[in-house]
DNA sequence: GTGGTCTAGACCACC
DNA sequence: GTGGTCTAGACCACT
């Protein structure tokens, strides 16, 4: 478990354990049933407090990622990729929707904001 | 000068004015160097302290949009909308880069981006 | 008189137009005794208030620089130049001293400081 | 955290709160990630209002000298000197030319002007 | 009248 | 405990 705070981001930092953990069990990294970090021992190694992974924690079981089971500690659930892409799309177009907001308070207009996210489309990925 | 404050929004009242009025002096509808609604104004209209409106415009002067004059009051700034606008779209690259990474973790392909971004781009914006 | 008032400048206006007052008669471009546009239409001419006109017209009598003749009108008055020189070269050392003081923060030392300063010396200065 | 503030001094509280913890940054008294007196608790050893210090740390983290953690307070940001002090640069030398030009409508020529420069320089700095 | 500064309170989210 | 936001007052310099 590769886990970074850092506490410059304006994120808070229950919200970057709780991101990373979720993009790690969403990209396969963790496999279902695997066994999580206690809520204590990644206080310890994060040098944060334990009300803070508790609430990381408490959001992934939240949204089933992480079952908590009594006595043992947490495990990566049993995950539905369908139903939790299809729920990102809907965030996503979201995000689309205000970034195009924005960008006409710029000037920028429909075609301008197709033309520039073409442009970052063709972009080579790998670095 | 129409200013809509909600005070519900999560968005702190200071930000809403403040986005509100830069959006106002990006678009136009406010020239260069003319007066603004005085700080005690603008505060006795939208029905908040003095001290919200006054942390709205310290962000407009910050930003250079703003200028503010001792005893006289706020005038628009001297404003070069293209620089602003060459900044955004550096800034809206990277901003889409970061979505459609995002998106990879949850498994949206590129062509499945695409096709969001293009229903999104689509959409009647007047409601 | 060519005198310009800045709204967006950050000193007051009445300093401005006091500024611009002494530098021309400083320059020699105004002469002893030569009369001087009245408070009123000063004011009118920049389109500022009669108080600001005033004002920069009080601290240029102080200073002795402009006379004031009732029912007349403002009139330059008699220069001493060494006088005036002299009193200058202190508030110069004030300023030097400050800059430096400034400097240092910066971790800009003596020898760093007198080498930028010869370097803006050694400038061509017209233009 | 040595700080003094007088208030009688023509400068604002928080300028002088601000200069001078800068100052420390700056010189390196303060290391990155440091941390700094909360807003509460400085407002208090310094007898002044909350406001007061809330304006002085805003300045700071504006200029990226400072980043607020919410609930856990103010930190040293991470500082690069070496462009700090380049930027400076370049602002100094505004700085001696506008006092050089200033120096000449007083009848202060360049060899005059280098002279009092050299006086300021040889002044003990130790008082 | 205006903006610039300052005070003495308050509630919230976060750690 | 912390910082982030907000309120309702106040005095000053400038126009």
């Amino acid at each position: 478990m590769d886990i970074v705070v850092d506490i410059q981001a304006k994120e808070p930092i229950y919200e970057q354990i709780y991101l990373q953990i979720k993009q790690q069990i969403l990209l396969g990294e963790l496999n279902s049933l695997e066994a999580l970090p206690s809520i204590r021992k990644l206080a310890n190694d994060l040098d944060v407090s334990v009300i803070t992974t508790r609430k990381a924690y408490d959001e992934l079981i939240n949204e089933n990622l992480v079952v908590s089971v009594k006595g043992k500690g947490m495990y990566v659930g049993q995950i539905d990729r369908l139903f939790i892409q299809q729920n990102y799309q809907k965030e996503l177009k979201k995000q689309i929707r205000a970034l195009k907001e924005e960008a006409s308070i710029y000037g920028v207009d429909g075609a301008m904001f197709r033309e520039i996210f073409s442009q970052v489309l063709e972009e080579r990925t790998d670095i």
